[in-house]
DNA sequence: TTGTATGCGTTATCAC
DNA sequence: GTGATAACGCATACAA
């Protein structure tokens, strides 16, 4: 335990209050008691102590992240983009963060919550995965405490369902439209789209995108094979080989996630089927290993790592009193196209 | 603000002390009573301030981890799974994890120790990438704060050069040595290692395995060509550029990484060699893009998220006063032979 | 079984 | 420019 205020005001025949405004950087401390200050609290390795301080300050100087539990999800690269991209900025801003993880919508991620936003743990709250009527949103609000979201951005603005929410958006939609219209392009006419959970708002908002763009070109969206999947490898082998057992299989399959293209990808050669010649396969985020698939998978790339910072920098600034609320940004997702989709 | 504990005896008739203790759980409070003020607490929505508790407790509930950060890193595949272990077993016991980044033997990583364990703000650190000489682990230690490591296990018990720490060890170097026996069966006599950092302790064990397998095999292990490489795919790929660019170039290339096998594997492909039949590649890891590279990496798998998990479970015992620190724990990594090395 | 009083280490408000 | 003092909300030693 190292030393304290009052024992560093003690050596130095100064008050508490003294010590405790030269290390601060008031101004109304003479230039010669700060000097004398500053230096015996480095000699004596003085560091302020964390619990008093908050309970002065009301500010943890933490942001909390939940992580979504429960699924062998934490093979997903995605996260770890994510999760760095936090990291990073909150470190160069001085700020750390909190991480825990819980089942999406299960006790303990009610628990975690309420532990960490009613307890006063964190400063604010970063969300991922939004859902369509999302508990959290609504918790966090209530609560009045600050908060950003990664979230799709629902262009026709949400039919009610989902609350709006700050944040930083990827433009999920409009990038599956790039996609499918591409697809389409190349003379696919049978579409499959793996879909995640359907409780996901990016699920359903990569669905919309496929959609919309069948119907541009004049085909009945009806006719989309639609199947559902963990976000994870191996559901999604299963996801498509449900799709590739139908008697008139689909000959494009759009995952909604890398992951996911991935376990399609190994499902289509199973099936004996040649990837990208024969039945083409995209995915969704851009990962490494999405190149390193043989045949490489098509993808709609997004600056995940970008945004983490884009998020703690905009949840920061609000903290910091820059009270006026951000613009919402709107990150379009690039189009990767790779052999997966080749023809 | 949720409601205090000052507010909520008050509502009750009843004094802080009471309230206080009927909601710990003491067994001197009426049963009425308690019923009572549990009841209470829960529709007033009470939650314990974190900062006050910490204040008496002296317990933050966290245990702190950094992530090496500065580099392009992130996209290591090794931290996800690495974190998520982490996070899944200290939510499973109620702890949290406070995680920053800083570039290693950083100003901001000293900064960051002292601001942690000095302010308070941790009840313990995860330590990962050992490094030769650790200042962490003097100061973790003078500090009399409890930390666990994820190191190599050093046999002939380190030339004092680190420090002993107390953790979960993995024998890199048995690993290694096997993974290079293999690689001699095959025939291969001209190895060339790409190792990571050289102030790195896996570094040095790793290499000191593949030594050890060439003295056993009567090779002098002078000849070992020797390159060192950022933990990075990118880097990887320069080192082994390196080495083929050699007048007599290896027939086999024993990476520090999984990461840095992609990078040879792809500049072994751009010299035009035939990785797998005529230049064998070797990662270390056990990522998930390994399986997925052409050929399939061969690795020495190590099962992270486990690993992190005891790292965590270990720590909180030690906290919890099961004050016997526990054996280091020994995981042999697993040789995984894939077609990278297949002649 | 319950209540009173004190202190944890800072910061903020005042008075000097 | 500096110092005394009062909080912040909770946990406990001790008194009743």
């Amino acid at each position: 335990m190292p030393i304290t205020l009052r024992e560093l005001a003690r050596k130095l025949n100064l008050s508490i209050t003294t010590v405790s405004r030269a290390l601060d950087g008031y101004p109304d401390v003479a230039a010669a008691t700060r000097e004398r200050v500053i230096a015996a609290a480095r000699e004596a390795g003085y560091e302020p102590a964390y619990a008093a301080r908050l309970m002065r300050r009301h500010r943890t100087g933490a942001l909390g992240y939940i992580l979504p539990g429960g699924g062998e999800q934490f093979r997903d690269p995605f996260h770890s983009a994510f999760l760095t991209g936090l990291c990073d900025r909150a470190a160069s801003q001085g700020a750390d963060i909190l991480i825990s993880s819980a089942p999406p919508d299960s006790a303990e991620e009610q628990t975690l919550y309420r532990r960490w936003v009613l307890g006063g743990r964190v400063d604010g709250m970063l969300i991922n995965r939004l859902r369509l009527r999302d508990w959290r949103i609504q918790f966090l609000r209530g609560q009045g405490i600050p908060f950003v979201c990664l979230a799709p951005s629902p262009d026709p603005p949400a039919q009610g369902e989902e609350l709006e929410c700050p944040g930083v958006r990827v433009d999920d939609r409009g990038g599956m439209r790039r996609l499918t219209a591409h697809l389409l392009a190349l003379g696919h006419r049978r579409l499959g789209y793996i879909g995640g959970p359907p409780e996901l708002v990016l699920t359903r908002e990569r669905l919309n995108g496929v959609r919309e763009a069948l119907r541009s070109a004049g085909i009945d969206p009806q006719g989309l094979l639609i199947e559902t999947a963990a976000l994870d490898e191996d559901s999604g082998y299963q996801a498509a080989r449900r799709l590739l057992n139908l008697a008139e299989p689909p000959t494009a399959l759009i995952a909604c996630s890398d992951l996911i293209a991935l376990g399609a990808l190994r499902a289509v050669q199973e099936a004996g089927f040649q990837p990208g010649a024969e039945i083409a396969v995209s995915g969704y985020d851009g990962i490494p290993a999405a190149a390193l698939a043989h045949p490489p998978l098509t993808t709609l790339e997004q600056p995940t790592y970008q945004i983490a910072g884009r998020m703690v920098e905009i949840l920061l600034a609000h903290l910091a009193g820059k009270s006026e609320p951000p613009p919402d940004e709107i990150y379009q997702p690039r189009l990767i196209l790779r052999a997966s989709t080749q023809s």
